[in-house]
RNA sequence: GGAGAGAUGGCCGAGUCGGCUGAAGGCGCUCGCCUGCUAAGCGAGUGUAGGGGGUAAACCUCUACCGAGGGUUCGAAUCCCUCUCUCUCCGCCA
């Protein structure tokens, strides 16, 4: 959410920043909203004014034995022009936070310009496109030539975009996230934590998901409770509603949690393989940092990121979201794309943004800062370290080998009691 | 699910028959003083949000907030209703 005043004093700006992001909302419904409730509160208040003064009158005509009946019954109509007002009030106040809930954050001025994906500027790559003597298969051949990736049954117990993994599978699933856990907890200096998977309302509205993207989120019939769609939402609303103290700041987060995603409006895409699944596993990075460090507190977040996928030794790059690609609450954002050669492609396994105070402001999320007598709102960042799913994909991929079998990467062998190869019934 | 208790400022904790209570008292914290150092002591200060004024600062002023929402009343932390959460006991249960 953008601060009001930020929108009243920087109104051009703003109107760029949305055509910027091929957004076409008009602004001017905001400014009549702002406008019409900052008079009614200047009415509704001085009439309180009044009436505060009366009553306290009425309270000394009563001690000294006075007759107040007059002041009384003038208070008694002017309560009810106080409540009428404020009833108004409190629907323009409601729909005013509609309509700036529904405003993007502002773009950091290092983002670049740009339509859509095509114009998103690569930022750097790292390691090498492996070399095959054979044709790469994609993961969905191998996991079920292994045995070890399960379409069909997923289907049948869940439905499309399920998928039931076996044996190597699954523990290689495990692995990759105690592995990325014990990276950033024990290397990177994150505190790890285990939030719930479910959230309410408020949570969702904190981080952005509520009330734009609705038909995203999988919801709980009959309770005010949402599946997360990603560890973001209840890692960041952690501190929804506090003052952090300066001196804990920056507060680095990592959490494991599942992810559930409804994939409306992208019926028929990715349909095959782990890509773009209704749940799947995540570890997630979340930072709450002081304004003026959030820009380097965001590469070293994506930094961290980045050493895992190099620990793996899986070619990748990042690149760089321009405004038209970027997401509703980021002000920058960037992607780790890895390189997945049974699709000939690069795919998104990891997206890394700083949302400055667009997110703390919906969950008002303060620090106090010494010798200022004002709380100030936070930076909050987070970024996939990884996606686990895709991870495990771009295992299978970049490490199979042309008799089907797989190699597992060094660093994940202690994971998985030594196992070196993943091949055939292997631990199913 | 049944029965009961509770929710007040960073923390603990008081609020009598509704009326200068944004809220006593204590702790903590900040600044100053004092003292070889530390500790102790003394003095002052110390909530949040919004509106208006003021040069965007300092500052002045008003409004709201004692779990949330609604009601009664000229006036509610105090009375009534609904909801949420926490705790205790019973039942059930991974």
């Amino acid at each position: 959410m953008l601060d009001v005043k930020f929108v009243r004093d920087n109104i051009e700006l703003v109107r760029r920043m949305l055509a910027n992001r091929q957004s076409d909302l008009d602004l001017e419904p905001l400014l009549q909203l702002d406008e019409t409730r900052r008079r009614l509160l200047i009415d509704v208040e001085e009439k309180k004014h009044r009436r505060n003064v009366a009553s306290e009158e009425i309270a000394r005509l009563k001690k000294d034995k006075k007759d107040g009946s007059s002041l009384v019954a003038q208070m008694k109509e002017l309560g009810l022009e106080i409540k009428a007002i404020d009833s108004r009030l409190g629907e323009v106040e409601h729909e005013f936070m509609e309509f700036l809930l529904n405003i993007p954050n502002v773009p950091h001025e290092s983002v670049p310009v740009g339509k859509d994906e095509k114009d998103n500027p690569q930022i750097r790559t790292w390691g090498q496109k492996p070399v095959f003597d054979f044709e790469p298969r994609p993961h969905w051949e191998i996991g079920e030539s292994l045995g070890i990736l399960d379409f069909e049954r997923g289907a049948k117990i869940a439905g499309a975009r399920f998928t039931l993994y076996w044996g190597a599978a699954s523990a290689l699933e495990r692995a990759l996230i105690c592995f990325m856990l014990d990276t950033h907890t024990r290397r990177h200096g994150y505190t790890e934590v285990l939030p719930p998977f479910i959230v309410n309302s408020a949570s969702m509205r904190g981080t952005g998901q509520l009330p734009k993207f609705k038909d995203d989120l999988f919801k709980l019939d009959g309770w005010d409770y949402w599946l997360i769609p990603t560890a973001e939402v209840p890692v960041t609303n952690i501190h929804s509603a506090e003052i952090l103290e300066e001196a804990m700041l920056p507060l680095s987060y990592a959490a494991y949690t599942p992810c559930f995603r409804s994939e409306a409006g992208s019926h028929g895409k990715d349909t095959r393989g782990l890509i773009r699944q209704h749940q799947f596993n995540k570890v997630e990075l979340v930072k709450f940092t002081r304004p003026e460090q959030s820009y380097d507190q965001l590469e070293l977040l994506l930094a961290n990121a980045e050493a895992i996928l190099r620990e793996l030794g899986i070619h990748y790059r990042v690149i760089l979201l321009c405004t038209g690609d970027m997401g509703f609450s980021s002000a920058k954002t960037y992607d780790i794309e890895v390189w997945l050669p049974g699709q000939n492609t690069y795919r998104e396994i990891s997206s890394c943004s700083n949302f400055e105070d667009f997110q703390a402001r919906r969950a008002n999320i303060r620090f106090r800062q010494k010798g200022r007598n004002r709380t100030q709102l936070v930076h909050t960042l987070n970024g996939s370290g990884l996606a686990v799913g895709r991870t495990l994909l771009a295992i299978l991929e970049n490490f199979q080998r042309e008799d089907g079998t797989v190699v597992i990467p060094e660093v994940l062998r202690p994971y998985m009691g030594n196992m070196k190869v993943i091949q055939r019934g292997a631990m199913s």
